[in-house]
DNA sequence: TCTGGGGTCCTAGGACCC
DNA sequence: TCTGGGGTCCTAGGACCC
């Protein structure tokens, strides 16, 4: 048997536990600082009791509510709250499992209680954050996950082979992870409404439907010793920035200065991670609703250096054969990583560029982020575009 | 003058090698 | 008158998740 953890409206919950001003308001946090200009990253069960929902536009929301309230994401807030929990869970000396940032799952399996262990569970999460989990238990992770979801927020739902069927007919087949999109309406066409349907459906027929993740899906669903193949705590296998413009921009300089400032912000977290990449990433993309261009090319050497990722990003928005007249949002993500190879013959202009970034990173540390920055950033800012 | 930002995984097709 | 079969690596693009 798996227990699923999953926090309710998770970022909201934090921000409302830590200022008592929004306790029992509809408040939503926003991915940027622009209440108008951005999306609804997490609302809280009050604001979603009038409708709005995570990926909602904010403006969209205000309409709702006027008297919303907003507060900007602040992931390090989220994260460390997150790695809180996780060493609050550990104490149960149970296999435990981060499944993402406001999701755990623990084996329980032979738990003499795993009732009381999820009322224990929820209570210290509660008394020690002043936020609430709801609790899922099944047979298997993704059972576990669905049933989390069923009794919200705060509650604990057991599925047992005596009441699987019956919720699994309650269940509309798109809340399963991995269908609410294209896949799911793919099913919907076939005639499947509930989660009983898929459930019953043999391997091949989800092989044919969706070839190797249809096969995954199967046995996920059927499994009954997953927890042995879940994935591992693993590193990174991307670190990417992107950022959506105001409005579209058509000036060469002011795309280049935010490529730039993209690519220094990529950098700086490769060396925080000390990593370095192969491979560069770049995506523009037109005015909302239009065509996007986008290019990946890899080098023979690895780079965490801000300046060389930015080259490289020219080099490929030079090869790209779509080139866009007008440019609303951008990208800039790098993978193929690996650790810096020190053993590596070092040129002495690259070791001086090395100590050059060590050294600017530091002073970034010390005094903030933008006290040390390349000029042609200054040119990103909107009072620059013309 | 409506729609963010961080990721992962999979597939198809081309280039190239033996 | 002719062109198989196996493999790797890379890129573009799609689907999905939180």
């Amino acid at each position: 048997m798996i227990l699923h953890i999953d926090m309710d409206a998770f970022f909201a919950s934090i921000e409302q536990a830590i200022n008592p001003r929004l306790k029992n308001k509809p408040l939503i946090v926003g991915s940027r600082a622009n209440r108008l200009h951005t999306v609804v990253c997490a609302a809280s069960y009050e604001a979603k009791r009038l409708g709005i929902k995570s990926g909602m536009p904010t403006q969209e929301a205000f309409r709702i509510c006027p008297h919303l309230e907003f507060v900007p994401a602040e992931q390090g807030k989220y994260i460390w709250t997150s790695e809180q929990i996780l060493e609050l869970l550990k104490r149960w000396e149970l296999r435990l499992n981060y499944a993402s940032i406001d999701e755990f799952q623990m084996d329980i399996e032979n738990h003499p209680d795993p009732l009381k262990l999820a009322c224990d569970i929820q209570e210290r999460i509660k008394g020690t954050f002043a936020i609430t989990a709801s609790i899922g238990i099944a047979p298997n992770c993704i059972l576990a996950k669905l049933a989390s979801k069923i009794n919200k927020p705060c509650g604990i739902t057991v599925l047992t082979p005596d009441n699987l069927m019956s919720y699994l007919q309650k269940i509309p087949l798109n809340k399963l992870c991995g269908l609410n999109g294209i896949t799911g309406e793919l099913f919907v066409t076939k005639g499947m409404r509930s989660c009983l349907d898929l459930y019953q459906k043999p391997s091949y027929f989800l092989k044919n439907l969706m070839g190797k993740n249809g096969l995954t899906l199967y046995q996920a669903l059927h499994a009954t010793e997953s927890f042995a193949n879940l994935p591992k705590e693993s590193k990174p296998k991307s670190i990417g920035h992107s950022y959506t413009l105001p409005r579209a921009s058509k000036t060469p300089q002011f795309i280049m200065a935010w490529i730039r400032l993209l690519a220094e912000m990529v950098a700086r977290r490769l060396r925080e991670n000390n990593l370095e990449s192969k491979t560069t990433h770049l995506w523009l993309s037109g005015p909302l609703g239009s065509k996007n261009s986008q290019g990946q090319m890899t080098w023979q050497n690895a780079t965490n250096d801000g300046q060389e990722i930015y080259l490289r990003c020219l080099r490929i928005k030079l090869k790209s054969k779509n080139q866009l007249p007008m440019i609303r949002a951008l990208g800039v993500s790098c993978s193929n990583l690996n650790q810096p190879q020190y053993d590596s013959p070092l040129f002495l202009e690259a070791k001086r560029r090395e100590g050059l970034l060590e050294a600017i990173d530091k002073i970034n540390y010390k005094f903030g982020d933008d006290t040390i920055y390349p000029a042609i950033i200054t040119l990103a800012s909107h009072k620059h575009e013309p």
